[in-house]
Formats: structure tokens, C-alpha cells, sequence
DNA sequence: TTGAAAGCGCTAACAG
DNA sequence: CTGTTAGCGCTTTCAA
């Protein structure tokens, strides 16, 4: 950690172009209130200084900024990536700035974001809440900053939210796997403190359900501790431990997937005559797999397009989007190729 | 838009709890320093106002603040997603907060990060060149702004940087393709304006000339628009169409190894009889595909993990690490399960 | 067209 | 232990 460095101020610039600060102010933000001669020399002294503006004091006067932040589970699943990349296309369009961050599905860490955001006085947040409670957004909201849940509908209609249908996803897949037989399905899930994964579990149970099966009995749901290859590796283990293994396996996204298929690979469970295979979110590996991934597709594009949207948008109501997934059938479950 | 919000301000907090500014912020920054009873009444007041320090005006006094930033290429790709994972644990462990942007290889967009960071007075900057011209670097650099360079050595002394060797990482490959008596070798490289990309170039060369073969001959570059899948399907689409066609294709990274395997497979070429593939970075799905990817490893987290260090060292001297790569053989080229 | 000066919200030095 | 106050760098009236 060095020492806190002197930047040159505005007030060097003016000194050394011979004019008032104010003057300077001037030629960074209204060049054409300034005669072109004393522009110039302005213009010198900056670039003789390297000046460059302090962005606090600017903001400080300002109170706030074009830049928004987002808080997504995991910077390393493609999946929030991509969503993120929506967002940014979007907020490039208005000439914002996005500031992103992982909350590694850790609420402390949320929040931790949420407050830096904030105290540097964000136009607005988008973010995947790491639990269910929404509380702290809500506050955050009634501060004034424009709050956008990202991938789940809002528990309150004062957030505005984008989302994908979580239990026509998860039912999908279920009707898929049932459609194949399978009665019996695990599924590798994350905790229900987190929306989605509480909206798939209920999705999958509902789908078992309503084809007469008993929920209970149909379905074996272990809770991840992380939601990547290393969290769908240990879960599988488990599922292979079971007394009574059942015959298909619902991942929470396809890196739990991935290390699912790596883990039933080891232990020479063929995929999908020994075990059948779902993902989440059909990111651009799954289709390219050993046994190519059967996934649950969701708009990532434009779920982070629209979400940028939505805190843009010149009308503060707050509006609620759902998008609807879409499953993609491979050989994970059919074996065909 | 929304228009600008007024926050509540320690003065609102101090007016609340009957004290002085002052003591407001003692309450927030040196508690001991202040009477339980007047603690509690602030704090109360600070409840019960939602307030919310105002980071820009905390910034301006203290000068600078405890975050960093990074730029790299992509954030859509695992490979620096990885780094950036690794940066972000060093920096937590030093209370500091990481801000991550993306340049898509675009010198404008990181130009602009670099000065939003800057201008937001982080401590320093981590970053992977979009181009071979790094005085704004140097430039940055002089201002005070700590910088270190990502995954590739610096072209100047002043500049710590954290690298991986491209050259050997090449000349791995190419030792390993000679070795499967391949002559002609497909790069799908990116421009060399990249540093890492020029180094590889470089390295494969090298490799095929200290082996007797004309470089010239033996190897055909084809620049990728873009450093992604969509970018290697191009590219494969490009050297399927060459009239004397190479049997061996060398890609900058997975992601455009991912494009390659899809396009091969469309084109029914066998990998690796009618073209082995070699992937560069070993991300995670390299070894899980439908044909296990031979790729460049590269330590990601460790190569993110000392760029921190290095960001946060007490001393100021410049330092330059390189690491080694180590080439990963699977089937992609091997044929072999 | 340019300059002087107030003030954004906060921290820290100094008084009381 | 608490209050007062200067000042961080900038933008923006208001005067000249």
C-alpha cells in the first residue's frame, strides 16, 4: 500500500495556464463558453500535467453518476456472464458504465458490494440476491437507487424484476425425463434460500405430481454446497452412494453438470443408459460435451438487456418481466447423436 | 434517469441526534473515542435515517481508496475469469475490493476503464493490454496509479508485470505436434497486436524452424476477429477451405478450440485423424468434451493471485514474474481416450 | 469571456 | 468526550 499520492488538481492546470479554476472547469465541460487562445493554453497546461479529473469531487457536487453496478451469484459461470454482457450492451447504448461484481452466493458479500455501489453513488443496481430475503434492497430502493433483480421475480412489487420461469424450466425437464421413463430423478439443487432454486425444486415436484407420481418418493434432492463443477462432482458422489440410485439427474446449471458427467465418466456409469443428465442454462459448451448436454435453455442476452432497461428507463414504476426457458434435448438424456 | 436524489447526510444524522458532525463521524470511524450513551443515540439516529456515508466526499478527503481495478480482455471467457478469481482473494485478504471491466480487445474501452478507475482514485490497476502500445500505461503509472501488467511481460523496466511464458507455451504445442509427425500447423491466432498472441506466433515458429522445417511452410496464421468460439468456427471454416489443407490446427485459446471441434464436426472431419486440435488456457470443460481437448495450461489463479500481490506490495520497485506453462495431451490429438 | 466564491459531505486537527 | 472548523477538488452561480 503506498502512500497517498498528490494528483495534480484543476487548480494546478489554472496556476500554470494563467488562468482561474473556474476557467479550467470551463474547457472540461463547456469548451464553447471559452475563446478559442485561452482554450488552448488551457488545453496545454493539461497535457503538460497530465491532469486528470478527480472523479469524488466531481460526483460530489454532481450527487450522482452514470454508472450502475450488478451483483450477480458467480463471475465464473458463463451463464452470469453472459447475462452481464447484456447488460453492459445495453448500458454502453446511454453511455453508462457498469461496475460488476460476485457475491459468491455469500449474502455478507452482497451486501458488501451493495454498500460500495451505493457510498459511490450508482444510479441504480442489478443483482441476483443470494437469499431470499429482499429487505435490504427494498431499503436500498427507498434510498433512491434504482433496484433490479436480476434472473428471479420480485417477492414485492415495489422492486422491479427479470426473470425466467424457473418451474416451467425445472417441469420441462421433468416431463422430459418422465417421457423417457425415469421415475425416479435426483436432483443436484442449490440451497432455497436462493429463489431459483427453491422455484425448480417446486417446478420439478409439481410436474412429478401431476403425472401421479408422489413427489416424495419420485425425487431425491441434494443441496450443493457450491453451484459449479466442484459442488455437481461431490453431489453426484452422493447420488451414487444412494441404496436406491434412481435413473436421472437434474443439475442446477450445466457446470454442476459438467462435473457430474466427469464424476459418472470415473465410475464407468455410461450416460445416459446408466444415468440420465440435465443441465441448466445451455451455456455455449454444453452442446459439444463428451455426451452432448440435454439443458434448460434461458435468454441470457436479453434477460441482461432488459434488466439495463428497466434501470434506465425515464418511468420509475417498477414493471416485472418473466421470460420463458426453453429445454434442449441431447444425448445426455436420449443417447442419441 | 431518475433525477438526482438529496441523501441524508451526516449532518442530518448529527441534527437527529442532537451532536455535532464531529462526533458523527467518530461514532463511524473511531467508536472508542465516544461516550456509549451518545454512541447509541447516534447510532439509533443513524438507524432510523437509513444513512448511507457518501463515498465521494469520504474519497476526497482520504485521497484514494482501498479498491482496485481490473481490465482484461473478456469476461465471457473462464480463462480470465479464473485470474480475476484469483486477484479477488488476494485482494480480500487486504480488505480491498476489486472493480472488474471488460476491453473486448478494444484500446477505446479500456481507455476508458483505465481513466474511470483513475478518475475514482483506485490504488491501481491491473490489466491485460488490448494493445503492444503501453505509454498510456506508463503514463498512468507516473501519475501514481499502481499498475501491473496481466499475462504478459512488460516491454518496459518501470512496469511490474505477471506472465505466463507464450513462447514455451507454443513451442510446446508445436514440439508435440512434430513429434505426431504433423508438418503443416494451423494457427488460429489473434492479431499481434496482442503481446500474447505475437509470442505464441513467435514460439511456434521457432519450434517448427529448430526442428528443421520452414516456418513459412510449415505454419498458416489465420488472425480470428474475434478471440471466441464464434471466432474459431470462423477461422476453422477459413483453413477447411484451403487447398493444400494442414493437419493440425493450434488455437488461441478453448473458447475458439470449443469453434473449431463444433465447425470440424459439422464439416465431418474426424479429430483427431482428419485435424488434431491443440486448445491454449485448459479451462475447465477442455477435458470433458466430446473429444477431450489437448490444451496449453496455464496457472490462472496463481498468475491472478501474484498480480495483487504485486499491486499491494509496500515496495514501489517494479517486479516481473514469469511462470511456465505445461502442455495437457488428450485425445484431441492423440486420438487416444 | 473570465474571475471570485460558495458549497457538495466528509474527516481530522484543534479547542473547549 | 464533544464541538467547531478548515479544506479535499470540483462545478456553478453571480459579478465584473
Amino acid at each position: 500500500m503506498p502512500p497517498a499520492r498528490r494528483r495534480t488538481s484543476i487548480s494546478d492546470v489554472a496556476r500554470r495556464a494563467g488562468v482561474s479554476v473556474g476557467t479550467v472547469s470551463n474547457v472540461l465541460n463547456r469548451p464553447d463558453r471559452v475563446t478559442p487562445t485561452t482554450r488552448e493554453r488551457v488545453e496545454a497546461a493539461i497535457g503538460e500535467l497530465q491532469f486528470v479529473r478527480n472523479g469524488s469531487a466531481r460526483q460530489l457536487r454532481a450527487g450522482t453518476i452514470t454508472t450502475a453496478g450488478a451483483v450477480v451469484l458467480d463471475v465464473a459461470n458463463p451463464f452470469f456472464t453472459d447475462v452481464a454482457r447484456g447488460i453492459e450492451d445495453r448500458l454502453d447504448e446511454a453511455g453508462y458504465t457498469l461496475m460488476l461484481a460476485s457475491s459468491d452466493e455469500q449474502p455478507e458479500r452482497e451486501a458488501r458490494y451493495l454498500r460500495l455501489f451505493e457510498e459511490h453513488g450508482v444510479q441504480g443496481v442489478m443483482v441476483v440476491p443470494a437469499t431470499d430475503d429482499v429487505t435490504h434492497l427494498v431499503d436500498l430502493h427507498d434510498r433512491g437507487v434504482r433496484v433490479v433483480l436480476l434472473d428471479r421475480p420480485s417477492p414485492v412489487e415495489v422492486l422491479s424484476s427479470v426473470a425466467v420461469d424457473d418451474r416451467a424450466g425445472a417441469a420441462a425437464a421433468a416431463a422430459h425425463l418422465l417421457d423417457l421413463g425415469h421415475e425416479r430423478i435426483a436432483f443436484l439443487n442449490g440451497p432455497h434460500t436462493i429463489r431459483q432454486c427453491a422455484d425448480r425444486s417446486a417446478g420439478l415436484r409439481a410436474a412429478l405430481a401431476d403425472a401421479g407420481h408422489d413427489p416424495d418418493e419420485a425425487v431425491v434432492e441434494i443441496t450443493l454446497a457450491t453451484l459449479n463443477a466442484d459442488g455437481g462432482q461431490t453431489g453426484t458422489q452422493q447420488v451414487l452412494a444412494l441404496a436406491d440410485r434412481p435413473t436421472a439427474l437434474l443439475c442446477v446449471n450445466d457446470l454442476a453438470a459438467l462435473g457430474a458427467l466427469r464424476t459418472l465418466r470415473a465410475a464407468d456409469v455410461p450416460v445416459p443408459s446408466g444415468m440420465a443428465v440435465v443441465g441448466y442454462d445451455d451455456v455455449a459448451f454444453a452442446a459439444e460435451l463428451a455426451t452432448p448436454l440435454t439443458s434448460v435453455r434461458q435468454p441470457t442476452h436479453r434477460l441482461g438487456h432488459r434488466a439495463a432497461d428497466l434501470l434506465l428507463a425515464d418511468d420509475p414504476a417498477p414493471s416485472h418481466v418473466t421470460f420463458q426457458p426453453e429445454l434442449v434435448v441431447r444425448a445426455s438424456t436420449t443417447g442419441l447423436t
